[in-house]
DNA sequence: TTGTAGGCGTTATCAT
DNA sequence: ATGATAACGCCTACAA
C-alpha cells in the first residue's frame, strides 16, 4: 500500500499530528478530535484508545489549526490599566484560577490607562477570536465600544458598576467607595479633609465624587483642598503631594488618597517632616495593598476585593460563553473600611 | 460569470479576508498577501493599492490562518517568576517596547517561581509556535530544557550570566552583585552582617553566595546571621524576619536583604521599634525599586538594569530570529550600588 | 514582478 | 456512534 503524500503515519520530524493519533488509536481524526475534546458521544473504549495515543505521542492540538477551524481561539482577553498596581496583578491571578482549569488562556493586555492603547489592542487582539472579553471599566472609545459590539463576543466589566446599561459587571460602587472614605474622615471628627488623586482615570474621578458630595452635603467641603493630577501613582509622587498639599493648606487634618501608594508615600514624608499621623492629619489610603498594614503608622484603607472581582467576572464569563443566562448581570462585590492606626 | 464558493467578492458578513482585499485592489491574494507584510519585490503602486483596499475593508489578518500556514505565530514567549514583582513588570515592559513596533505579540507566562509551572507553561505555549523565548535564569526541569533545544526557537536568557553555555544571556553577574552588598556594608565598618532571602530561587542563592564568600575573605561569616526561607517575599514578611533576626542576634550591625520590599518592611519594623538606622544597624537592598528612595531613612540598594536587560535580551532575541549571528552572546549589564541613608 | 497550485492541522457538516 | 469531505484563511514553493 502506497502511502500517499497526506498520510503522516511514517513521519518522523516535526510535532505529532491528530493524523497520527488517529492512526495510531485506529480510528479517523474526526473520532480522534472529538475523544480528545471530550464532545459528542464517542465509545469509552476509543477515547481510551485516543487518549493513550495521544500521551504516547505526547501530542499537543496546533492552536492555529484549531483556531481556523473552528472559527475561534481558547483564549480570553483580558485588557487591564496597569501592571504596576498590584490591584491588577491579584485580579489578573484570580482570573487565572478559573480560567486556566477550563482550558482557556488568559491574554493579558496592557492599556497603560490610554484609551487609544486599549482601542489598538482591542483591533490587534479581537483578530486572534477569543472566546471571550475581560474589560476595566466604562470609559472607552466610541471605536473600542463599537468593536466589542461588533464582535458579538461575551464580555464582563470590571471594577465598577453600571446598572442602566444591561452590560455585564461585576464590582463595586465607586461613588460609594469614595462616600464612605469621606464619611470615616468626618466621623473621626476631621473638619478641614483633603482629597488627593493620581491617574485620574473615570473609577479614580468616581471615587473623588462620591467624596465629594459627602463632604459638601456635611459643609465641610473646600476646592482648595484637593489636588489632582494625572501622572501615574507611586509612592513618591505621594511623598511629593503630600509636602505640597501640607505647604499650601497646612491647617488640613484629613487626607483621603485615591491610591494606598500615594498614602504610603504621604505617610513616609509625614514621618520625615514629624508631622504626627493621625494626630495632627489622618491618612486614608485605598485597595489596601498588602505592605500598607506594616506602615507605620499602619495605614487605614479600603479594601477593595479585587480576587472576588477577578474570579466572579472569569465565572460569569464562563457562564456567558456556555450560554448560560446570567441572572445577575450586576454584581456588586462590596468594599471594607480597614481601620488601622493612620485615622 | 459566477462565483465559486471559494469567492468572497461577495461577502457581506464576518471579518474581511485577504481575498476581498485582493479583489478589491485587483491582484492575487498572494500579491496581496506579499504587498500587506512588505516582503520580496512587489511594485509600488500594487503596494499602495493593496494597502488602500486593506484600509478601506478593515483588513485585519487572521492570525490563525497565518500561523498555521508559515508554521510560525508572530509572538513572543516571556516567561517570568512573578508578576508581583515590579522587577518583572519593569523587564515586561522593555521587552515590550522593542518587540511590539516590529509586530511582535508579547506572551506573558508567568510561573510563580515553579520548574514544574515553568514546564506546563512551556509545553503548552510552544504549541502556539513563538518566533522566540525570552527566559529568566538558568534554573530549570530537564523536560523544559528538552523543550527549548528540541524546539529549535531562539533563545534569550535574562537576569543572570552564564559563559560557558554558549547560550544567549542578558544579565548581570549575581555573584558578583552578591559580593558587592558584602564589600559595602564592610566598607561602612559593620563586623556582624546578616543575610536575609526569602523566596530562594536560583538568582537568589547566588547573590547569598558571593555575599557570603566575601564575609568569609573577610573572616566576618557567621552562619547564624543568616535566614533563608522559601515563602514569598513581602514588605510584611522583611517586617517580620527583621524582628526575628534582632530578636534572636542583637549584635547583628548590617543587614542584606535579598530584595528591596523585604529591606523595606525591615526599616519599617526598625522604626516601629526605635531601632537606629543605619546607627544602629545598617540596612541595604537589593534591586532598587521605585518606592526605595522614598523610605525613612531613604534605602541604600544595588540597581538591577531590568530596563536595559529587557531591551538588550529582545534586540538580541530580533537579532537571532533575523538569522544573524550575535557577536556578543553573553551580556553583561552591570548593576550599581545606589548609597543612600540606610547604610 | 506576479500568479498558480497545494497544503498547513483541525473541525463542521452531513452521511451512514 | 463513526467517518468522508470540505472548508477555515493564509503562505510556501514553484512556475511564468
Amino acid at each position: 500500500m502506497a502511502y500517499n503524500k497526506n498520510d503522516r503515519r511514517s513521519r518522523t520530524k516535526g510535532r505529532p499530528t491528530l493524523n497520527e493519533v488517529a492512526h495510531r488509536a485506529g480510528v479517523s481524526p474526526i473520532t480522534a478530535s472529538r475523544a480528545l475534546r471530550g464532545v459528542a458521544t464517542v465509545a469509552e473504549e476509543l477515547v481510551r484508545k485516543v487518549e493513550e495515543a495521544a500521551r504516547e505521542l505526547g501530542y499537543i492540538a496546533n492552536p492555529a489549526a484549531r483556531a481556523l477551524a473552528s472559527a475561534h481561539s481558547q483564549s480570553v482577553l483580558v485588557l487591564v490599566p496597569s501592571l504596576a498596581n498590584q490591584l491588577f496583578i491579584d485580579t489578573l491571578e484570580a482570573i487565572h484560577s478559573v480560567l486556566r482549569p477550563k482550558g482557556l488562556e488568559v491574554v493579558i493586555g496592557n492599556f497603560h490607562y490610554s484609551r487609544e492603547e486599549e482601542e489598538d489592542l482591542l483591533r490587534n487582539y479581537l483578530a486572534y477570536q477569543p472566546r471571550g472579553l475581560l474589560l476595566t471599566g466604562f470609559e472607552r472609545t466610541e471605536s473600542s465600544r463599537r468593536m466589542i459590539e461588533a464582535s458579538g463576543l461575551p464580555c464582563v466589566y470590571m471594577m465598577d458598576l453600571d446598572s442602566g446599561s444591561g452590560l455585564h459587571c461585576v464590582g463595586f460602587s465607586q461613588v460609594n467607595a469614595g462616600a464612605a472614605a469621606a464619611r470615616h474622615l468626618l466621623s473621626r471628627g476631621r473638619q478641614r479633609i483633603a482629597f488627593v488623586a493620581a491617574q485620574l482615570d473615570q473609577r479614580t474621578l468616581l471615587r473623588g465624587d462620591g467624596f465629594r458630595r459627602t463632604l459638601q452635603q456635611a459643609g465641610r467641603y473646600d476646592p482648595a483642598f484637593e489636588i489632582l493630577t494625572p501622572r501615574p501613582s507611586s509612592v513618591g509622587l505621594g511623598s511629593e503631594l503630600f509636602a505640597q498639599l501640607l505647604a499650601a493648606q497646612p491647617q488640613i487634618d484629613g487626607i483621603f488618597f485615591c491610591n494606598d501608594d500615594l498614602a504610603q508615600g504621604a505617610l513616609l514624608e509625614a514621618a520625615r517632616h514629624g508631622v504626627k499621623v493621625p494626630e495632627q492629619v489622618a491618612v486614608l489610603g485605598f485597595n489596601d495593598l498588602p505592605s500598607s498594614a506594616f506602615m507605620v503608622p499602619r495605614l487605614s484603607s479600603i479594601r477593595t476585593p479585587r480576587e472576588i472581582i477577578g474570579r466572579r467576572a472569569a465565572e460569569q464569563l464562563l457562564d456567558l460563553i456556555a450560554g448560560k443566562t446570567i441572572a445577575e448581570p450586576v454584581q456588586d462585590m462590596g468594599f471594607e473600611l480597614v481601620l488601622r492606626e493612620s485615622t
